[in-house]
DNA sequence: GATATTAATGAAAACCATTTCATAAATATA
DNA sequence: TATATTTATGAAATGGTTTTCATTAATATC
């Protein structure tokens, strides 16, 4: 920086006001110390800036299990409109481990990130607040948390839960089975009860929680929990899978047990992951976008780091129920 | 830092010595400082650090698709092993344009990564060429790079496409067919048709390039590669696919002109992601292990970065062929 | 007991930008 | 023309570490 402010014969104030593109400085000047900036190839020291500045240009990102395709697609989406705006992700998987949440946390303050997004369903309340407490900005990706100061950027579970069901009661359904997310996932997979619970009162029907049982997101869960459902109540014609993997357990157990799918029972998943598309029978599920919840859980974060003035802090993302083979 | 310092009754620099685990203190001095420093839960301030050392704990990942399933698990081995090794990850998906690639190496020069993994069967010998210059540390992941002081970790390409080939004549196929990478993925692809053209002599068959056609490593590339396949030369008994999606697609294609898999058709993929195992008919592949994969890259880079002694830099992870419903 | 080594500590420079405050130059106002 | 205001610039302080060099304290050697 030294070098440029003596070729462009200024002071080192005058180089960085035209680096942050302050406005008064006279257009001449600002052409000089550019050139000179571009002939000699400078780049500012960003940890110097971050010094004096606080500032990063870095969002961190902290969740757990990004390897699933539809968190891998909502990190794609969190990543291309980050570089949109200018910031660069610092990534944390946490595996879900309280421990591993809070080295994370503490690393992303000590990197003086702008802000931060969580991806979640399953939060630890002592992680959310040691984030508060901390005045990082921060977004709750696919996860809602009952809290009017927390952002939260998700699927609307309510609804849709509500939507898979009523279709079912709407096809003649009578007994149905849910296969719910593991208990640690309380926040959606509560939400999505509730959706189930208001289908069932719509339709003057009596809601037991013995039609539940609970998954692990996993195909071998939702293997051993469909063989569980239909074991307690062997009527069942149409079950409602949390996700996808656990709706091909789900299938395959129905095939094996000798019924058919969807002819004997219905099977409706959740997330819409490319998996749904190829299987065979190709899965009937609720579908959201990843990559959407990721971009616009980004654009809220850098209206909040800007303070920018927020219509909503909890934006609810479309979703949409797409019918495929294993649903008649 | 002053305070703690101030607290323990010694100067900066001791209170840095204890920090940095310098050798150099005092046992009984360097207790005082560490209580102090709990006592005022006290942290560096990283800017600081990495403006004085230059060095920040922080590894770049550059790479395109990473939401796809098999690069998604590499994924997170780098960064679970990254996490073990005290680092953190900078994440920048270039969806394979050379401007982003460009883009990101320049923040990530700025914020002083310590090392780079790209991920990326494609590389723009431009970007090679910027790195080396720059003196960071560089791991290729699931890619082969010829050069001798480029490190890379990967399968190796031509043993396993060897394998499947080999596989196939060893069961008596005389016509196969190839549905190989995009062009843009010259490296890996180009080692794959190594290994088939290998196993053609070894097995004293003559190879034509007409047997192979470009894909993209989609279901749909896959399915449309396998219709002109087939088109042209009808009486294939045998496709190896790049991929597991274009394994999926071509299956499908099959299905579609009214042929079945495996018994007029066999089919093996690569890679063995999640889809390969659920799909109907699953699909036999070449086994990878994109956790191990970058896992290792991390290894690797860490000992690259540290000046340790490496006994090679160039890995090749172990690979296997699983058979499954589309071979006999 | 005197001297040579080694161990432990502190002072101060260096890393590189941003920003406040002061000042000089240019323009507007009386 | 003299004064007030605005615009453009520079000097210097600041952010928080690490590290070199100098110095003192402690130990070993003769």
């Amino acid at each position: 920086m030294k070098d440029v402010a003596k070729l462009a014969g200024v002071s080192l104030s005058t180089v960085s006001r035209v680096l942050n593109k302050s406005s008064l400085v006279k257009e001449e000047t600002a052409r000089r110390v550019r050139k000179a900036v571009s002939k000699l190839d400078y780049q500012v020291n960003d940890s110097a800036r971050i010094l004096r500045t606080n500032t990063s240009n870095l969002i961190g990102v902290i969740g757990a299990g990004m390897e699933h395709p539809f968190l891998a697609s909502l990190l794609k989406g969190l990543e291309t409109e980050a570089r949109e705006q200018g910031y660069s992700i610092l990534l944390g998987d946490s595996d879900g481990e309280y421990e591993q949440e809070k080295i994370y946390l503490n690393i992303m303050k000590q990197k003086k990130i702008d802000g931060i997004v969580i991806i979640s369903a399953n939060v630890y309340t002592d992680i959310l607040r040691m984030v508060k407490e901390s005045g990082i900005p921060i977004v709750f990706a696919s996860g809602y948390i009952n809290d009017r100061d927390v952002a939260c950027v998700t699927v609307d579970n309510v609804a849709a839960a509500y939507d898979v069901v009523d279709h079912f009661f709407q096809k003649g359904h009578e007994k149905l089975g849910i296969i719910r997310g593991p208990n640690s996932d309380l926040v959606a997979s509560e939400e999505r009860i509730r959706g189930v619970r208001l289908a069932y009162s719509v339709h003057n029907k009596i809601y037991s929680n013995k039609i539940q049982i609970e998954g692990d997101f996993t195909f071998e869960g939702g293997y051993v929990g469909t063989q569980k459902l239909l074991e307690a109540t062997p009527d069942i014609t149409a079950i409602f899978s949390f996700n996808d993997e656990m709706a091909v357990g789900a299938i395959r157990a129905i095939e094996a047990m000798g019924k058919k799918v969807p002819d004997d029972i219905e099977v409706i998943g959740f997330d819409d992951i490319p998996l749904a598309e190829y299987v065979k029978p190709s899965i009937s599920t609720v579908s959201q976008s990843g990559y959407e919840l990721g971009a616009q859980s980004i654009q809220l974060l850098h209206n909040i780091i800007n303070k920018n003035h927020i219509e909503d802090n909890k934006i609810f993302i479309p979703h949409k129920l797409v019918y495929r083979e294993s649903t008649i």
